[in-house]
RNA sequence: GGGCGAAUAGCUCAGCGGUUCAGAGCGCCUGCCUUACACGCAGGAUGUCGGGGGUUCGAAUCCCUCUUCGCCCACCA
C-alpha cells in the first residue's frame, strides 16, 4: 500500500499560502475575461480615495468576487472591471482637513498647487485600495482598472456635458440651492441629508408700520429674518385677511416689508403668518417670485451674516449664523418682540461629506432636466427589463424616479472635472464645447471657462459605459456593454445606481445592467453602520492577517442572506470570524485524509462499475448531485448564503461525518477511493467562489493535476442524472437514524466506548432487511466506531431501546445490569409524549374539513403517520410491562 | 408627515401557508486526544416564533392592530 506522497500540516495557515497562489492567478491572465464566449459583466463601485476600504466595502466587493467567479466556471468570458472615484468633495474635503493641519487653506496654495496635493494624496490611498481588494481575493481584470478623472474618462465625461448642452437639459438655474458653508460648495438636493434635530420654533412679533399693532410669526431660524422681504398668510385665513397689503417693520433691520397672500402658507401651522425670507429658503423664494420680492442674501457663503447695511446692523455682521440667532433671540427679548419659544422637533440637512448644517443659499448653478431622463428608464423598470434585489426597494426606486427632481451638477471645488462652458467676456456668447476654444468663435474675443467642476456623480454615472472608452466604438464597448449585475449599498441607488440607468439608456440607449444587488450593510453589535469617523472600522487586511482571506469571506457570504445586515463585532474578531477559520481548517483536514488515500492514477468515477458501489457510495455520490442542483440554483437567485451554507452540509455533515467514517474499513476499494475524489473534487469546486484560496490550494494537489491546471478557471460542476439515487437517500438516511440512536442510547446510558455492548436492528419488513443485509460492512463499522458490535440476532429483553418512525427499532443490550428504575422512567415520559401526539392527530384527522379540503397525499401521510405512532405506543406499552412498571 | 423593513434559543441570524417548520453557527451541559481535524468527535438542554385580534381544515409563515427598533423619502416655516 502506497503511503502518502506529501505530508500535510493538520492546521491550515492560510498566510503561507494565499499570496502566492493569487500571484498565480495573475501570472495566467485568469482575471482576464475569456478571449471568445457569452461575456458576464460586473463594473465595480468605484471606491473613493479617500480612505482604505473597511470590512463593509469587503463585503460589497466579495459578493461580486463570489458572482463573477462562479460565472467564469460556467464559462462565460467573465470581466470585473475595477477602479476608483475621485469623488470630488469628499476627497477635497480630506485633503483640505490634511492642509489645514499645517495652518493653511486652499487659497494659500493656490488652485493649481492644490490640485497636485490631491492627486498625490489620491494615489497613494488609490494604490492600498487596489492591495486591498486582490489581499481579499478579488478576481477584477486588473488590465481595464480605471480612474474617473483618467484623460480617457473625462473626455467622456465632458461629452456627456455638451450632447446634454445641445439637447437642451442643461440650464443655468438661479435659485435656492443647498449650500455648505464648510465645503464652500452647493449640493444637490442628495447630498443634503436630513437629520432630525430637537429644534425650536421661535415666535417673534412684527409690528405695523402705521403703529396699529404686532402679527405674530413663527420661525425656527430666527438669525434669517435679516433677509425677509414679506411676511405671508394664506389668502382665505381671516386672521390675516386684514392685513394684507398693510406694511410691517422688520425688527432689527429696520425695513419695511409688506404682508402678501400666498396659497402655499399652511393655515394650521404656527401663527398663520409665514416670515418670507427668499434668499435662504427655497418655499420663500418660489413666493417671491410670485410676488416679484426683493431677495436679499443676508449671510457669507461661509455661514457668517452680512449683506446690505440696512438689513445687517455692524453689532451682527461678521457673526455666525448660530451665535447670530442667539443675539438676535437675545436683541428680540430685549425689545419685546419675543412671544415664545417652544420646543418643535424638526429636520435639518447637513452635508453628507463634512456634516455641517446646510444653509439653503439663493445661487446660480448648472442644472441638468432629469424627468426625460428618468422617465423610459421606470417605464422599462415595470416592463421587467431589470431587476432590484431584493425586490423590497421596488417601492423606493420607483418612488424616486416618479418624483425625480432637477440635479444640480455644479459644485464650487477645484477637484474635479472643470465645467466645459466658455463665455466671452467681449460678447457674453456662452457655449459648452468638446475642446478648450482659445477665442470667442462668434466675435474673436477672449474667453472664460466656467471656474466650477462638475459633481462627482456626474462623472462616476458613466461608469458602466465610459470605462469601455465611449463615445469612440472600442471593441470592448461592443463586447462588454451593456454588463449584468450591479452590486452595490442601497444608500446610493439614488444618488448613483438610477442615474447609471438613465445614463445608459439615454447616451446608450441599452440599460447597463440586467440586476441591481442591493447588499446589507455591516454593522457593529450595537448596530451601527461600520466607518471610520464612528471609529468601528475594521480593515479586512486585519481579519486576513489572523484568520486568512477564505475566514473572513466565508463569514462575510454565510453570514447574512440576501440583502441582509451582516453584524460584525469589532472588539471579538474571534467569535466573529471563527466559524470561517474553523470550516476553512475542516477542510484542509478532509483533504489531508482524502489525499493520503488517493493513488496517483485513481480511477474516475465514470471507470467505476454500478455494482462495485456499496450503499454507503451510491448515497455520497447522490448527496453530491442534490449539493450542485441546490448550490447552483442558489447562486442563480444571488442566494450566496444559501448556496454556501448548503455546500458547508455537504462537506461537514455528508461528506465528512458519515462517508468518511464509513468509508474507513474499506480504504482498499478502489470504487471507495474513486467515490472519495469525485466527491471532494465536486466540493471543491462548488466552494471554490466562496473561499477561492483553500480550494485552489487542495485541488491543486488532487491526483491527475497538470502543471497549468487551475480550480478557478475549471469547469463548474453540472448535474448528472445517473448518479442521483433516491433509494439510496432513504435507505442510507434508515442506517444514520439507526446509528444515531444506537449512539444516543449509549449516551444516555453513560456507556463507555470501551464496555462491550451489542445491539440489533430489528427491522418490520423483510425487504428492509434484506437492504441491510447486503450494506452489513458499513453498519457494522459505523458500529464499531461506536465499539458497538452489530449483529441480527435477537436480545434478551429488559435492554435499552429506541423506537423510530418507521416502526422499526433498535435494542441494546449491556453486558452488565441498567438501572431499572431510570428506565422505567425514561420509557413513561416516552410513552405520554406519544400519547399526545396520538390524540392530537386523531382530532385532526376526525375533522371533516381537513379530510375533505386538505390535498389527498397530506391527508394519507398522516394517516401513515397515526398508524406508526400508534405501533409504537403499542410496543413500548410492551417493553413497559416486560421490564414491571407499573 | 409618508413609505419600507425587522422583532424566532443567552448572542448573531435562516425559515415566510401543510412535507422533521421549530432550525444553523457561536455559547452552554455530558462524555471522548476513536490511526484527517480538540479550529475536532459523539450525545444533550434551551424558544407560549414581540402583544392582541382575524382568515383557514391547518399560520413564525397571510390580513388587521398595538408596542419596540432600524432604514429610506419629504420645501410645513
Amino acid at each position: 500500500m502506497p503511503g502518502p506522497e506529501f505530508e500535510l500540516p493538520p492546521q491550515y495557515d492560510p498566510r503561507t499560502v494565499e499570496p502566492s497562489l493569487y500571484q498565480r492567478w495573475l501570472a495566467r491572465d485568469v482575471f482576464l475575461p475569456r478571449p471568445s464566449g457569452d461575456p458576464y459583466v460586473i463594473v465595480i463601485p468605484p471606491p473613493n480615495l479617500t480612505a482604505v476600504l473597511h470590512v463593509g466595502h469587503a463585503l460589497n466587493n466579495i459578493i461580486q468576487d463570489v458572482l463573477i467567479r462562479f460565472e467564469r466556471m460556467r464559462g462565460r468570458a467573465a470581466e470585473w472591471l475595477p477602479g476608483t472615484d475621485h469623488a470630488g468633495i469628499a476627497t477635497q474635503n480630506v485633503v483640505e482637513k490634511q492642509i489645514a493641519a499645517e495652518g493653511k487653506t486652499r487659497f494659500d496654495l493656490g488652485r493649481e498647487a492644490f490640485v497636485e496635493r490631491v492627486w498625490a494624496f489620491v494615489r497613494e490611498t488609490g494604490d492600498t485600495i487596489i492591495e486591498q481588494l486582490k489581499i481579499i481575493g478579488c478576481s477584477c481584470d486588473w488590465s481595464r482598472t480605471r480612474f474617473t478623472l483618467d484623460t480617457a474618462y473625462s473626455r467622456s465625461v465632458r461629452e456627456t456635458f455638451v450632447r446634454l448642452w445641445e439637447e437642451g437639459l442643461i440650464y443655468r438655474g438661479h435659485r435656492v440651492i443647498h449650500w455648505c458653508p464648510h465645503c464652500l460648495t452647493a449640493l444637490s438636493d442628495e447630498e443634503a441629508e436630513h437629520h432630525d434635530t430637537n429644534g425650536n420654533l421661535y415666535h417673534i412679533k412684527y409690528p405695523l408700520v402705521d403703529g396699529s399693532g404686532f402679527v405674530t410669526v413663527a420661525t425656527t431660524r430666527p438669525e434669517t429674518l435679516l433677509g425677509d422681504t414679506a411676511v405671508a398668510v394664506h389668502p382665505k385665513d381671516p386672521r390675516g385677511k386684514p392685513y394684507v397689503g398693510k406694511k410691517l417693520r422688520l425688527p432689527i433691520a429696520n425695513v419695511e416689508i409688506p404682508v402678501v397672500a400666498d396659497d402655499s402658507v399652511d393655515k394650521e401651522f404656527g401663527t398663520g403668518f409665514v416670515k418670507v425670507t427668499p434668499a435662504h429658503d427655497p418655499n420663500d423664494f418660489d413666493i417671491g417670485m410670485r410676488h416679484k420680492l426683493a431677495m436679499p442674501l443676508v449671510m457669507t457663503e461661509d455661514g457668517r451674516m452680512g449683506g446690505p447695511a440696512d438689513r445687517v446692523p455692524r453689532e451682527l455682521a461678521g457673526l455666525d449664523r448660530f451665535d447670530a440667532r442667539k443675539k438676535i433671540v437675545k436683541l428680540l427679548e430685549a425689545q419685546g418682540l419675543l412671544v415664545k419659544i417652544e420646543p418643535h422637533p424638526h429636520s435639518v440637512r447637513r452635508c453628507y461629506r463634512c456634516d455641517t448644517v446646510v444653509e439653503p443659499r439663493l445661487s446660480d448653478q448648472w442644472f441638468a432636466k432629469m424627468k426625460p431622463l428618468a422617465e423610459p428608464v421606470l417605464a422599462a423598470y415595470r416592463r421587467g427589463e431589470f431587476k432590484i434585489v431584493p425586490e423590497r426597494w421596488r417601492a423606493t426606486f420607483e418612488h424616486w424616479m416618479e418624483n425625480i427632481r432637477d440635479w444640480n451638477i455644479s459644485r464650487q471645488l477645484w477637484w474635479g472635472h472643470r465645467i466645459p462652458v466658455f463665455t466671452c467676456t467681449k460678447c457674453k456668447h456662452q457655449w459648452a464645447d468638446r475642446q478648450d476654444p482659445t477665442t470667442c468663435p462668434k466675435c474673436g474675443g477672449p474667453v472664460e471657462q466656467d471656474p466650477d467642476v462638475l459633481d462627482t456623480w456626474f462623472s462616476s454615472w458613466l461608469w458602466p459605459f465610459a470605462t469601455f472608452g465611449w463615445p469612440q466604438h472600442t471593441d470592448d464597448l461592443a463586447r462588454f456593454y451593456p454588463g449584468h449585475t450591479l452590486v452595490t449599498a442601497p444608500e446610493i441607488l439614488q444618488l448613483w445606481v438610477s442615474r447609471m440607468l438613465m445614463s445608459g439608456y439615454h447616451f446608450m440607449e441599452r440599460l447597463p445592467f440586467t440586476t441591481v444587488y442591493l447588499t446589507g450593510t455591516v454593522r457593529d453589535t450595537k448596530h451601527r453602520k461600520m466607518s471610520k469617523s464612528l471609529g468601528n472600522g475594521i480593515d479586512p487586511r486585519d481579519v486576513v492577517q489572523l484568520y486568512g482571506t477564505d475566514a473572513l469571506r466565508w463569514t462575510l457570504i454565510g453570514g447574512g442572506s440576501l440583502g441582509a445586515d451582516v453584524i460584525v463585532d469589532p472588539d471579538d474578531l474571534e467569535s466573529t470570524f471563527a466559524p470561517g477559520r474553523n470550516f476553512a481548517n475542516k477542510l484542509w483536514n478532509i483533504g489531508r485524509f482524502i489525499l493520503s488515500q488517493l493513488p496517483r492514477d485513481v480511477a474516475t468515477i465514470d471507470s467505476v462499475k454500478r455494482t462495485s458501489l456499496t450503499l454507503a457510495d451510491r448515497w455520497i455520490l447522490s448527496r453530491a448531485q442534490a449539493t450542485i442542483r441546490e448550490a447552483t440554483a442558489s447562486l442563480e437567485q444571488f442566494r450566496l448564503d444559501e448556496a454556501a451554507k448548503r455546500c458547508f452540509e455537504f462537506v461537514w455533515n455528508e461528506l465528512a461525518d458519515w462517508y468518511v467514517e464509513a468509508v474507513k474499513p474499506r480504504l482498499d476499494d478502489p470504487a471507495a477511493k474513486a467515490v472519495l475524489a469525485h466527491c471532494f473534487d465536486t466540493a471543491l469546486r462548488l466552494l471554490h467562489p466562496v473561499v477561492p484560496f483553500i480550494t485552489e490550494e487542495l485541488w491543486q494537489k488532487l491526483p491527475g493535476r497538470k502543471a497549468d491546471d487551475l480550480i478557478a478557471v475549471t469547469d463548474w460542476p453540472t448535474t448528472r442524472s445517473e448518479l442521483a439515487d433516491a433509494d439510496a437517500d432513504a435507505q442510507f438516511a434508515r442506517v444514520k437514524t439507526a446509528i444515531e440512536r444506537i449512539r444516543s442510547i449509549r449516551a444516555e446510558y453513560r456507556i463507555s466506548p470501551k464496555t462491550r455492548l451489542a445491539a440489533a436492528i430489528v427491522l418490520r419488513g423483510g425487504d428492509r432487511a434484506a437492504t441491510f443485509e447486503g450494506e452489513r460492512e458499513t453498519i457494522t463499522r459505523l458500529a464499531h466506531l461506536e465499539s458497538l458490535a452489530l449483529n441480527g440476532a435477537a436480545l434478551p429483553t429488559g435492554a435499552a431501546h429506541a423506537v423510530f418512525g418507521d416502526g422499526s427499532e433498535v435494542v441494546v443490550a449491556l453486558s452488565g445490569s441498567i438501572d431499572v428504575q431510570q428506565e422505567c422512567k425514561r420509557l413513561a415520559t416516552e410513552s405520554e409524549r406519544l400519547e399526545k401526539l396520538i390524540s392530537g392527530l386523531a382530532a385532526r384527522l376526525s375533522n371533516e374539513n381537513f379530510v375533505s379540503r386538505a390535498p389527498a397525499e397530506v391527508v394519507a401521510k398522516e394517516r401513515e403517520k397515526e398508524r406508526t405512532w400508534r405501533e409504537q405506543r403499542d410496543v413500548l406499552a410492551g417493553k413497559l410491562r416486560a421490564l414491571g412498571c407499573v
